[in-house]
RNA sequence: GCCCUCUUCGUCUAGCCAGGUCAAGGACACCAGCCUUUCACGUUGGUAACGCGGGUUCAAAUCCCGCAGAGGGUACCA
């Protein structure tokens, strides 16, 4: 492994929402990019938009972060050398870039109003550039300043753009010059005198000397802006690396709601793990080779490499995800996936917020008999609820299917009364029992089993169903039984109905 | 419109930089068989891709040019 411990890098998400599935795979990449070189992970929050952020949503990420595993060394909660890491705390150092800024005339102020901005938009537009701003305060005399001034007027700061073209080399993308034409006098201080993200972003990533910008390509067109203001404060700037798109669909788009959740959060509620979720998101634009999809943490931190990472977006298919999570669970032993199911089985009231730890072993058999089958933890509901309640429905279709050809009373009848004998009542009684008794008739197994099924659990589906048997006792699955057979003679009843 | 970027099976990708071993490999999904008390799992097999057009070369998925398509940006958002 390599290693650099000068590396730091940055995850600056805007607390402007939940944390999503994007953000999640950039602060992914720069977690194992900093734990592959041994460097610094650094959590910034870049609240410049005082109309979107929240502390809700800065919490909400947070949580969601902790959840994946991605710890940061650098943050508002653990510390560091660089406190504050909150942009909208760290108003006064900004205050000095600005003044360099100014005092150098890189940045002027800008009086325009909006009204005035929009019809140079306009313009502009007109005439295909597409430049919003002309550059028409670059060079105010200092009555114009006086008269502005005087009207009550609030100005803006702009940066200005330089003669040179700006160089932008990207890791993962390679170099492009950008022309001076294609970049305009961006605002970097609002007339409110709050900073913008293009100027707080790159100074912070001066001031916290960040050596690798890893974000997502959307702020491709942000770097060149960055890189012309950090020029113009003689600063050395990061390296950057511009991961490709993170799309919903394979039409092209951009993820969002429409294809489904987008949220970190969204994807816990839904019964999927973080160890599955982080495979997902590693193999999303990054491979190691040919060949490897499952990777510990561990395997990543040792293989990472931005040079494996490709250019083109990569489309989020939940049934990848899904195949992981299966995956992930299975790997859980009995007692770790007993205690990540429990959550799910008391959302859906199958058990008491308090159980007792007497209910423990129980638990951990029911979950043991779903064996391999959950895809999501909130499965553990559809393949398990019926040993929780006896409030379940028998599927029409599988009534129709199992319980209105030959005679299921009689069949029914009989396991119910090989079951009512035996003394033992454990698995391999059961077993021998039910077996024995189903090679004394003359139909085939499964016009035993699944009618039994559903009599036990409701449901064609599930479980091996001798151990259905035993879990349920034999007082329960014998009612059980019975109530199925007084069900049998009112369905045709139901269905003339 | 303008600027920037991207383009291998339906999807994630390997291969591209250092052209031949690629009549393009793996995985997810899908389909079929096997296994089986159900559903899953597992297993065996199958369908399926180099966006298009030029060029360079003995040879191009790989290099060059053009086109098309897609994405991002175009804010006193990030």
């Amino acid at each position: 492994m390599e290693t650099n411990s000068s590396v730091r890098v940055r995850f600056a998400p805007s607390p402007t929402g939940f944390l999503h599935i994007g953000g999640a795979r950039t602060a992914l990449f720069n977690w194992l990019f900093a734990k592959h070189h041994g460097g610094t992970y650094i959590l910034r929050i870049d609240d410049t938009d005082e109309q979107r952020s929240t502390q809700e949503s800065m919490q909400q990420i947070y949580d969601s972060l902790k959840w994946l595993g991605l710890d940061w060394d650098e943050g508002e909660t653990v510390g560091g050398d660089y406190q504050p890491y909150v942009q909208s705390q760290r108003r006064k150092i900004y205050q000095k870039y600005i003044q360099n800024l100014l005092e150098n005339d890189n940045a002027y102020y800008c009086y325009c109003t909006p009204e005035e901005l929009s019809q140079i938009r306009e313009h502009a537009r007109a005439e295909n550039r597409n430049q919003s701003y002309n550059g028409k305060c670059r060079n105010l005399t200092e009555k114009d300043h006086r008269k502005f001034e005087a009207e009550g007027r609030k100005p803006t700061v702009r940066i200005k753009v330089p003669n040179q073209p700006i160089l932008v080399q990207d890791l993962i993308l390679g170099e492009t010059q950008i022309a001076p034409s294609s970049l305009q006098d961006e605002v970097i201080v609002k007339s409110n005198g709050a900073p913008l993200y293009n100027l707080t972003s790159i100074a912070d990533d001066i001031e916290m000397q960040v050596t690798h910008v890893i974000r997502g390509a959307d702020h491709l067109n942000n770097t060149s802006k960055q890189i012309m203001i950090a020029n113009a404060l003689s600063a050395k700037i990061p390296q950057f690396a511009h991961l490709p798109m993170v799309l919903g669909s394979s039409k092209g788009e951009k993820l969002s709601k429409r294809h489904g959740a987008t949220s970190v959060d969204q994807y816990r509620k839904d019964g999927f793990i973080p160890e599955a979720l982080i495979n997902f998101l590693v193999r999303l634009g990054w491979s190691l080779d040919d060949k490897t999809e499952i990777l510990s943490i561990n395997d990543m931190i040792d293989n990472f490499s931005l040079s494996r990472i490709g250019k083109s977006g990569s489309v989020f298919d939940v049934k990848r995800l899904e195949w992981l999570n299966n995956h992930y669970i299975l790997k859980l032993n009995l007692a770790k996936r007993t205690s990540a199911v429990i959550p799910f089985l008391q959302r859906d009231g199958l058990l008491e917020d308090n159980f007792s730890n007497e209910e423990r072993p129980w638990l951990e058999k029911i979950v043991e008999s779903v064996g391999d089958r959950l895809t999501t933890l909130a499965d553990i509901t559809t393949y398990t609820k019926f040993f929780f309640t006896d409030d379940f429905d028998y599927h029409p279709k599988d009534v129709k299917k199992w319980l209105t050809k030959g005679d299921p009373v009689a069949v029914l009848s009989g396991a119910r009364d090989t079951l009512l004998a035996i003394e033992n009542f454990d698995l391999d009684t059961v077993e021998s029992k039910i077996k024995d008794y189903l090679n004394k008739l003359e139909i085939k197994r499964i016009q035993v089993m699944q009618p039994l099924r559903l009599a036990l659990s409701g449901q064609t589906f599930g479980p091996d169903l001798f151990t259905i048997i035993i879990l349920l006792g034999q007082e329960k699955t014998i009612s059980r039984i019975n109530r199925l057979i007084d069900y049998i003679p009112t369905i045709n009843k139901r269905s003339a109905n």
